[in-house]
DNA sequence: GTGCCACCTCAAGTAACTTGAGGTTCAAGG
DNA sequence: CCTTGAACCTCAAGTTACTTGAGGTGGCAC
């Protein structure tokens, strides 16, 4: 049993933002002591953790709700897989995304540092990244 | 010589995200026709690609603007690699928690798989990524 | 000359929070 | 027992990077 303050930075977030994911109906109403101050407990930080996850791969709010409930229904695993498989999916994209920005930033600066450096001119900025 | 939905589809963005843009100061204030509408060039685009590109690291809009300022002042390349080189630190860093991810991820989906399937029973969700 | 699509401006809406104001609760120290 | 300071409470407004909508013009094809 722990505080909200505890509990956001166990899930490594902010204390308005917990609050926020219970207004949205992400959380449940957390239980509360006699003066108002919001109580939780283990499997509060293990949703919490979830939630952050999900945000984390850029997932929506009302998609990780829609999930959520899905799981509360207790649904069996076909579409828990299916929702961890898409997100694999969306991770291999992006990571591809990344090594191409990559690569385009390292052949641009391998073009600086021996196009520019014996003048202090500057550098060729819009070929580097619109190719 | 082209018009601005032209530009967009070539950055593959949209039309009003361009003329944001423009009102933001990251896109100088366009050339017009009689009529109005706006007219761009082959260095718009190279801007607006940069701009993209950039946004998609998820480089804030004024960190972007500092940047087109510090290039058109004729920086020398100093500036510029150290600009490049954060964004490629940055890309690293997301890789390896996206990689993270997608690791806890399967995880749990053969931990899922393994100990549903008999059962239509529901997966282990809070479990499963938040460990 | 009449469609019709692409363009124009300006205002308001959206997601996911953050920040601020103004006030209460709780645990520790004196 | 009292006070003090951090942590909590609610509610409203602000932020970023756009998108969406309303209401109206431009440009070109037939």
């Amino acid at each position: 049993m722990f505080t909200i303050g505890v509990l956001a930075r166990r899930a490594q977030c902010s204390v308005p933002a917990v609050r926020f994911y219970e207004a949205q109906g992400l959380m449940p109403p957390a239980e509360r002591r006699e003066g108002g101050h919001r109580v939780y407990g283990r499997p509060d930080l293990a949703r919490l953790l979830l939630i952050r996850r999900l945000r984390d791969l850029d997932v929506p709010l009302d998609r990780i709700k829609a999930f959520l409930k899905l799981d509360e229904g207790g649904k069996p695993c076909a579409e828990t897989l299916a929702f961890f498989q898409e997100q694999r999916d969306a991770i291999r994209q992006r990571i591809e995304a990344l090594r191409d920005l990559d690569l385009s930033l390292s052949l641009h600066m391998a073009n600086c540092q021996s196009g520019c450096l014996p003048a202090a001119k500057a550098c060729d900025l819009y070929g580097a990244l619109s190719t």
